[in-house]
DNA sequence: CCGCGCCATGTAATCGGTTTCATACCAGTC
DNA sequence: GACTGGTATGAAACCGATTACATGGCGCGG
């Protein structure tokens, strides 16, 4: 059994009787030839187990087959979902699903990334890229995920981070707390931002105000939830309530806090933001804000497939999240059975 | 401003005064033209902001520029360290890391990877893939990771999965533990049979034996780790310790133990394995051993590389596992200051 | 019976690079 | 001064598909 060469067009056509460009329509669009070459075409193809070489279709077609994903750190589980969904919309359309870690190379290698014989699209989520890397006018269509970046005008898919914030604050209020504290991102940060806005609503329909010193800002860290514990216990007069804008700052937090005999949610109720697998095994669990990041996933490809065909797009795609009650606002005991879930 | 079609390297040449044979030559392997020459040439290159189009060169070059991962479930996050590995040792070679869920699509999809055109290697994680598909002569080189297909002659790399399952019942056996039972995985799976091995190895070593009644199975899931514990509390003579097969059986397992009233370890101490990042959360923290996940990833494309440039590739790379102590054997006292680590 | 139009198909241009082969030039050697 | 060898470069083939354009045949209306 000798290695054979894989078959090209020109081999598939000799094997049929017909042209290349007839193979080519047969396969590409088949109801444009007769019954019968299309039967002969299709068998020469699957005598000769002939696949197109993708290259050449490509270069001809003047595309790149797949789109190209860019996250600040792969190994963050934040991102697999949404990659996940990702992945599962882009098969639909054959294309592939690139990956590139942005901390990897440098910026001298990203900016080939805005290539358009490279990828027909973008998807950014990563917001502290320079937007200048994509200013070319060979850079393919661009979709930011969840992250948004300052100067880079683009259609964007992102979870509402202010409803969210916003219902963890009515849902701490429902519950009777009024004395509610924040522990914030980076300031810089879009998702920041956001959360922010959606806090001080959800403050502001209570009837109730922020305070400047119950204000704490980390950088979404488990690290810095925990010096923020600190911060938190050194306060004259504690908050009975505190809103974290993610979920590992929240662990961080909350762990600090335990050590330091203080009962959660007896003494302080805590919220995150993510709903990241972690958070329902804590101890106690986490209430937090869940994102649909499979989800966000798909709408972000569906935006950017619309991009690449040319059809007008929403320049803001903003998707629903949901409170998730747990035991870090409800205590133990009224979600003892649920502690699963 | 006027939307300008991306420069070709014909423009760069004209531009330069030389041929596109020279500007090639010029950005591929600039040592062999003259000094003056490649001066202008690069100059023709920034002025136009110039880039090879990805298509064209592949064609020519026949190869496709990237490897493809396959894996089960990307949402799934024991994979998302290893293909930050892989992302992070293909960026050194400029090659793209393109992804694939392999439960989306169908074999049917999946069929056409195993084409050189499309991809240059391909990285397998999912050893449920039916070995047929990769049997074409037009498949690329493979390596096989982490799990491991009967039938599929390959490179493979994996962890020490042997090793690690016999540290396991070591530091059980160190402990005083003689009573040890296993949790295991499906019996066709590889990662059960290698575990298997090591188990009986530690035991062997510590001059216990397995008892049947004391084999439990489960599918790597929770919730068969949840129902596990009911068999384990079942049994009429129930062992001091437990070894499985996955830190997420060992999840389920230990949460329906506690719920049960068992104490951890007091009554039964619980080993997982995988150390994947709930472990360290769990209450008590899990003991567990850590796969280099990373590391893994990266050495699985060290080896790909070689395999693609033809050089000689270990049949099996097997990567070290360490043991990870935590409170699930050791207590909570004696790790207390460590719950964080 | 002519001519129009449609359908199926073939011919050949094209996508944009890389690389082989040929050539011109120059320095060094006898 | 002819010859050799090496270096820098250009002309053109080539990678393997897709598709614009051309063509031939056939049915049908006038």
């Amino acid at each position: 059994m000798r290695q054979e060469r894989a078959a090209r067009i020109k081999d598939v056509a000799r094997i049929a009787g017909v042209s290349t460009a007839t193979v080519s329509r047969t396969l590409s669009n088949p109801d444009i030839v007769s019954e019968e070459t299309r039967r002969s075409v299709l068998a020469a193809v699957k005598a000769t187990r002939y696949s197109a070489n993708v290259a050449a279709r490509n270069l001809r077609r003047q595309q790149a087959g797949g789109v190209l994903a860019l996250a600040p750190n792969l190994a963050n589980p934040f991102f697999s979902e949404i990659l996940a969904g990702m992945s599962e919309a882009l098969a639909e359309r054959r294309l592939n699903l690139i990956v590139a870690d942005t901390q990897f190379g440098g910026s001298s290698q990203l900016v080939q990334y805005a290539d358009r014989s490279r990828a027909d699209g973008l998807l950014i989520l990563d917001s502290r890229l320079d937007p200048a890397l994509f200013a070319g006018a060979q850079c393919p269509p661009i979709v930011q995920v969840c992250e948004e970046i300052e100067g880079l005008q683009s259609p964007r898919v992102v979870a509402d981070n202010a409803g969210g914030a916003a219902a963890a604050v009515a849902h701490l209020v429902e519950l009777g707390h009024t004395r509610i504290a924040r522990l914030a991102g980076p300031p810089d940060n879009s998702l920041t931002r956001w959360r922010d806005a959606g806090f001080r609503r959800g403050m502001d329909a209570a009837g109730l105000s922020g305070r400047g010193d119950w204000h704490l800002t980390g950088d979404f860290s488990m690290e810095s939830g925990r010096t923020a514990a600190a911060r938190l216990l050194a306060l004259p007069d504690r908050p009975s309530a505190i809103v974290c804008d993610n979920d590992e700052m929240a662990c961080g937090l909350m762990s600090a806090l335990i050590r330091s005999g203080i009962d959660i949610p007896g003494d302080i109720a805590v919220a995150g933001f993510d709903d990241i697998e972690l958070s329902r095994h804590l101890t106690p669990t986490l209430t937090t804000v869940h994102q649909p990041r499979r989800r966000i996933g798909r709408e972000a490809v569906r935006q950017l497939l619309l991009a690449i065909d040319g059809a007008d797009v929403a320049e803001r795609t903003v998707i629903p999240c949901t409170l998730v009650p747990r035991q870090s606002t409800l205590g133990r005991e009224a979600l003892s059975d649920q502690a699963a879930s």
